[in-house]
DNA sequence: GATTTGTGCGCAATCGATTGCATATAAGGA
DNA sequence: TCCTTATATGCAATCGATTGCGCACAAATC
């Protein structure tokens, strides 16, 4: 099965002038009968297009995309495309675009800036018709976005974004989201809810924290500083952060994470020193990973409704396209989060 | 500042010509100097650098791409992106291919064999240097692919692969894996050890249910129909089949598990029983999912080297595209999985 | 000094498709 | 019959970069 074959190279290179000597006509002939172009007549239409069915025929898009200056390509860039919600978003993104005939081309940043200013200006080279992202989290100099706007192109943020820049965007909630988690985390009865957060530089985790606040305000309670623990948020620095909150002997009877992989690493920890979910403590993430409904007790969470998101991105970079590239009018569009109430949180 | 911008259109359409003009040479000129041609003078080569930078010039690669027959995008297609092996996959691909100059253009079959060949075909319009699949449960008909291989398009398999057709692939050792995975339970004292699979025309759940069978003849253990069951293994299929044996009053102490999630699901049913875990019944999985370390207890399973699979495949495809791309010696590469022991099978 | 060799660069075709501007033929109008 | 107007198609430029061939001019060889 595996011994050598003998393969013709038929390595297609039908174009359509090879319909054209077939038919004895020119190229601009063809090109127009398979363009439906009004002033050719029906009967070398139809002639053009049984020929090209003949011979499998397929239109260079490389060609195409030279002569018409559009790629029909899509760049799309993410900090790493194995995480459940960028992926999801990406999932969201080629669907739309397939269906309109377009293709996804993805790069990663790996969060790293150096590397997204890369990408992005090889996703310029590869003269895609637009481009997407998700920016880093280091992401600070915005000129590079600026002149990908100036030139006319396309560009559109989702999750996380920058407001500085008038780009259009697509976003969830967070605040409200944050709100109704820790509101809900109040009606259960919960007085002592902690928080970890991110850099609060980056947009998405400031609103949070703002929806976070919001809620115990109106709850009336007085907001404990050294309740709100800043780190990245990962496994490990969950872990910490409730060592941190257990050494201190600060009493909380709630964790309200802005990471569902650091609401799991406080539940490790607190696991280990025989803490009762939810009865003695209340765990809320966000993101609504897919372990989170695996865990037990199975986490309480936010859905970040990724694949619509991918979605309603892909949809607003076919109106920026047709209607706005320069974004004279960037839109905004804010899709409301699910809230997934599970078993860690209530009591 | 959302208002409106004054916005000027460079849309840099800076090319070879311009930066002949400004010299006053001419483009094939200015293209050799660019491309380090030996014919030219270093002098002349100088000057087009610095006009290149100075007009902030970009090669338009359509361009390149329509002229050299080569676009450096890579097609890939898995049956959807959002599952975390496959998106692994994925990133190892594109970090691969990107430090090459290569582009990675995603699409989604959705296990749909419809839609896989149209993808493909896509693809293959799109004009990429070639392909990376991953074929859908679906798939029959692999004259596509062969067409794919007679056009001299290089062609790789990953995962999920077919026998019938000569193409180079990445596969785990699938066989192996299982076989080491059974043997740990035997060795951890599991007797009765039940296997759920799918489709076993499917390549690597036939593999896996092979080594599952290996490792009990080795042991000396009789085989037993009844306790092979065959689903889908999402998680539904797993609480199904557990509860099937459950109802038949099947004896059983442990189960392994071609997926993840039909372990999971099974858990979830047993926990409902009060069934000990891994006391009472053990339990493996297959394919190392994230929430698999999350569970409680933390689940044993098998780690399927996604990343090194996407890099292995991507090299790959630059070996076929440099020393045979009609694939007359396709080659396979079988990469170690990982067994990953947790509590779930540690009594 | 005549001839060969080498250096540096331009001309024009090419990749495959599209399109503005003719042109040729047929049909319609005066 | 002559002229206008459609109708159907061809010609050639274009998108931006690459490359075989040729042509100057200079340097080297005898």
């Amino acid at each position: 099965m595996w011994e050598t074959h003998i393969i013709m190279n038929n390595k297609s290179k039908t174009t359509i002038h090879d319909i054209a000597n077939k038919l004895g006509i020119t190229a601009s002939t063809v090109s127009r009968a398979l363009n439906n172009h009004p002033r050719i007549s029906e009967n070398t239409k139809k002639l053009v297009i049984d020929a090209a069915k003949e011979i499998n025929y397929k239109p260079n898009q490389i060609a195409v995309a030279l002569r018409n200056g559009r790629s029909k390509l899509i760049g799309i860039t993410v900090p790493t495309v194995n995480r459940n919600f960028f992926s999801s978003v990406v999932r969201g993104i080629e669907a739309y675009a397939n269906d309109r005939d377009y293709k996804v081309i993805i790069s990663q940043s790996y969060d790293d800036y150096e590397k997204e200013k890369e990408t992005i200006n090889a996703l310029l080279d590869a003269r895609v018709d637009g481009i997407m992202v998700s920016i880093g989290k280091q992401t600070k100099d915005l000129s590079l976005f600026q002149s990908v706007i100036n030139r006319g192109i396309p560009l559109v943020f989702f999750d996380r974004v920058n407001h500085e820049l008038p780009v259009s965007q697509v976003v969830i909630n967070d605040r409200k989201a944050a709100y109704l988690i820790t509101k809900h985390l109040l009606q259960q009865g919960y007085r002592n809810i902690a928080h970890f957060t991110s850099a609060t530089k980056i947009n998405i985790y400031a609103e949070r924290l703002q929806g976070y606040l919001e809620a115990l305000t109106e709850y009336g309670i007085e907001i404990n500083p050294e309740l709100i623990l800043e780190s990245n948020m990962q496994l490990e620095d969950g872990r910490k952060s409730v060592q941190q909150l257990l050494d201190k002997g600060m009493g909380f009877d709630a964790i309200f994470s802005s990471s569902d992989y650091g609401i799991v690493g406080a539940m490790q920890v607190l696991r280990k020193y025989n803490v009762k979910i939810p009865q003695e403590v209340g765990l809320a993430g966000f993101g609504n990973e897919p372990f989170t409904e695996f865990t037990s007790p199975a986490l309480t969470t936010v859905d970040q409704v990724s694949i619509p998101m991918g979605e309603e991105a892909a949809k607003m970079f076919f109106d920026l396209m047709e209607k706005d590239p320069y974004q004279k009018n960037p839109k905004k569009i804010v899709l409301e989060p699910k809230i997934i109430i599970r078993e860690s949180t209530l009591r």
